[in-house]
DNA sequence: GCAATAAATGATATAAGATATCATTATGTC
DNA sequence: GACATAATGATATCTTATATCATTTATTGC
């Protein structure tokens, strides 16, 4: 059931391949197929997940060894991002866009419906973790956080569902 | 290779029993080695890692199912954290004193030599944090923040080891 | 102290997740 | 089209985690 429409996915499927084109890569038919099921998914997926998904909609079977290669790779290309605390992926949310990774990246990952929202770190929130980090002596090279939450969403149906 | 005294490992382990008698709960003999193993390591150690370390030192060999139960229950008593980034266990900073995990936790994690200092996280970036998760709409629940990077004592060596 | 109950651990099986390795197929280059 | 390279298929294996039931150990009430 996609939660898009088919035509954002076409678009995002094909700025993705000029993406891997500009990185001398290519996007191959499985690896579009991989991508497409993180892209359709309202939730991030683990590479099981992704290969039953794979696997639904096509005739030949993908082995458990693509899957976790084409992961890598679409990480590499960051097409897709991988989110260590559950261990499972998310399609990036910049695509389409010219983004370039530059700031922080936070993950707000929603405890009611398990969206993802992918958002670039604050100034504030990037100063005052570095500056945190410094006085235990730490110099911090992350780049990526991974916050749990509440969305809008749930947060507004909450007297009906939890 | 115990890198701390072993008056200080039986003061926690007296302060950990303490600390489960006040919940009713018991350190029994099992979960006294699992926790001391925990202690005793300079970094964060699997379930599996765990299970090895305490198999070495026994004549009677515990069974894997055994270490995830203790683990889970050495980490509802606040007595040992789970990194869900790595999906590893440390024991915690403050089994011997009075604190309370009131604030949000962060570990700094050393992606030289492995070690892990537990924070609680200041005020400033707390409060950055809930205000960056603010502007998408979000409430955030996480009170545990995993962060990467370089400690003291692996910035100074860098220059002979990396 | 001893039976009854509950808590903890042992033992075994199996599921789930991840990786290593080599064979095969597809793609690009000359 | 032959060659080199990249990508995928196929298989085996290893690690990690959980489910289940039996056994042992502790606790409670009498």
């Amino acid at each position: 059931m996609p939660n898009i429409k088919q035509s954002k996915l076409d678009s995002l499927l094909r700025a993705a391949e000029v993406s891997c084109a500009e990185n001398g890569a290519r996007l191959t038919q499985r690896r579009r197929q991989v991508l497409s099921v993180l892209i359709q998914s309202s939730s991030p997926l683990s590479a099981y997940e992704v290969l039953d998904l794979c696997n639904r909609s096509t005739t030949s079977a993908m082995p458990a060894m693509s899957v976790y290669r084409i992961l890598d790779f679409l990480e590499q290309q960051l097409l897709v991002h991988r989110l260590s605390s559950s261990n499972k992926y998310v399609s990036c949310a910049h695509i389409a866009c010219d983004h370039k990774h530059f700031q922080k990246t936070h993950f707000l990952l929603c405890e009611g419906c398990s969206s993802v929202e992918e958002v670039d770190a604050t100034q504030e929130a990037s100063d005052a973790l570095e500056q945190m980090a410094k006085t235990v002596g730490f110099k911090l090279t992350t780049q990526q956080f991974e916050l749990s939450g509440i969305c809008t969403t749930c947060q507004n149906s909450a007297g009906r569902r939890l």
